[in-house]
DNA sequence: AAGTGGTCTAGACCACCTT
DNA sequence: AGGTGGTCTAGACCACTTC
């Protein structure tokens, strides 16, 4: 009697982040607007709060909202910023590198929200890789337009960097690799290894993270042209907030 | 007459997912190992089927375990690969590139699930950048034992693939870039942009993923001495499964 | 006070896997 | 058949924000 069935097959949960979803990547909700609330999902859609709870999650957990208590849910909008590290670090060229993806990654300025400079001992991994125990770490976090965007904890080998401005929060023009230069170790090779990981509750609460929202953590190691390995930065990226680039030849 | 109480303060899913958290990090739960089922966790803790779920969708969100419907929750047990862009499209070694962070990253037989190569109209982003429209695309699925690791999308313009190997699932030794030296249009320079993010959809149907594991997206354009663009390859890798890598001198 | 999200319960039904 | 996860409901109470 009937039509045979569409077989919807799609849960009603994957329905709602369906049209949320699209409504936000065609653009007819905007980045800062407020998407609807669970009180107006469960009224539109005729489900229970936990089910438009569950839909928001998802959302969530692609980055594509964001959720203040007592307030409601947003749509995301934050352009990403450029992270060249090899023109950052080296002062090459690269005619290829020219307008990928992004255009408009404009640079904004990066601020230091919290530095703390130390003595202390490295973790085992680090003390070898830099034959030394004793280091000086300094620990900071990073913000732009007043949103934390990364965490980077560098270890020096203390017997290099102890009682150069290394050791103060400020190190001066040219930053940690300029002194260790000054001083006869500059670092002129880099290694940086790159994972993809959810991030764990520390970090999430120094970069004050939503759930579901992914991390890229580097490590690079910066050695002289003897091999000496002078300094690890081990950094955490929020995922959403960068674009790595890469340049090399063949 | 009671004891000041001791602020919990965490929720109970919270307090699941911390113990559940600790027995893995600690290996007490083993990769492979089955995690408590809902119902374990709702007679352990005394909570609903629903909270046990919740914990166990945090656990997932981090990666810690996976999924298999039907069977259980299993503690996630992968060894990353290890994927140094630098030293496999190049020949350089670094004596600073050793030994950092993972010591046993053997690898792996890395097999294709499949591919599918065809021509079509590039996308406008990539048409741009190739300063051409028609293409042929290498469409390809890698797996590392039986699990799918990255998902690539190759774009080589048609003036110079049409009727080589490139146009052949089997391109040959050295594969598509030494095709494009052999018609003199050999890529020297490459740029690779990286994102962190959730999959959508699609790469999660393709990556077979299970929800709540991140991404990296990597665009590689690859160009010759003269500055033209040869390829565009569009990468999506599952976030647990690799530790990438690059190398650069300042 | 009213609206928002955050947590949780008790129970239901379904789909999938193993025995 | 019985266990597992997957989805969903109806309702409760709490914490936070705005008015």
């Amino acid at each position: 009697m009937t039509a045979p069935s569409e077989e919807p097959k799609v849960s009603l949960r994957e329905r709602i982040v369906g049209q949320l979803r699209a409504q936000i990547e065609s653009g007819s909700l905007k980045p800062g607007e407020q998407v609807p609330s669970e009180n107006a999902l469960t009224d539109e859609f005729g489900v229970s709060q936990t089910t438009a709870r569950a839909a928001l999650a998802v959302l969530r957990g692609e980055g594509l909202i964001h959720v203040v208590r007592g307030k409601g849910a947003y749509v995301r909008g934050f352009k990403p910023i450029l992270r060249d590290a090899t023109t950052r670090l080296s002062a090459q060229q690269w005619a290829a590198g020219h307008a990928i993806w992004l255009a408009d990654l404009g640079l904004r300025p990066m601020g230091v929200d919290r530095i703390d400079v130390s003595r202390a001992n490295a973790p085992d991994d680090v003390a070898e890789l830099l034959r030394a125990a004793a280091v000086v770490v300094r620990d900071r976090v990073y913000s732009v337009e007043g949103r934390p965007v990364q965490w980077a904890v560098s270890y020096i080998p203390a017997d290099l960097a102890a009682g150069t401005p290394i050791e103060r929060p400020d190190t001066g023009p040219g930053g940690t690799y300029a002194r260790l230069r000054d001083i006869g170790h500059e670092p002129v090779k880099f290694v940086e290894q790159v994972r993809v990981r959810m991030p764990n509750p520390v970090e999430r609460k120094h970069l004050k993270l939503d759930v579901g929202q992914p991390v890229a953590v580097i490590r690079r190691t910066a050695a002289t042209a003897a091999d000496r390995v002078v300094e690890v930065n081990d950094m955490v990226l929020v995922g959403d907030a960068y674009v790595m680039q890469w340049s090399f030849t063949s």
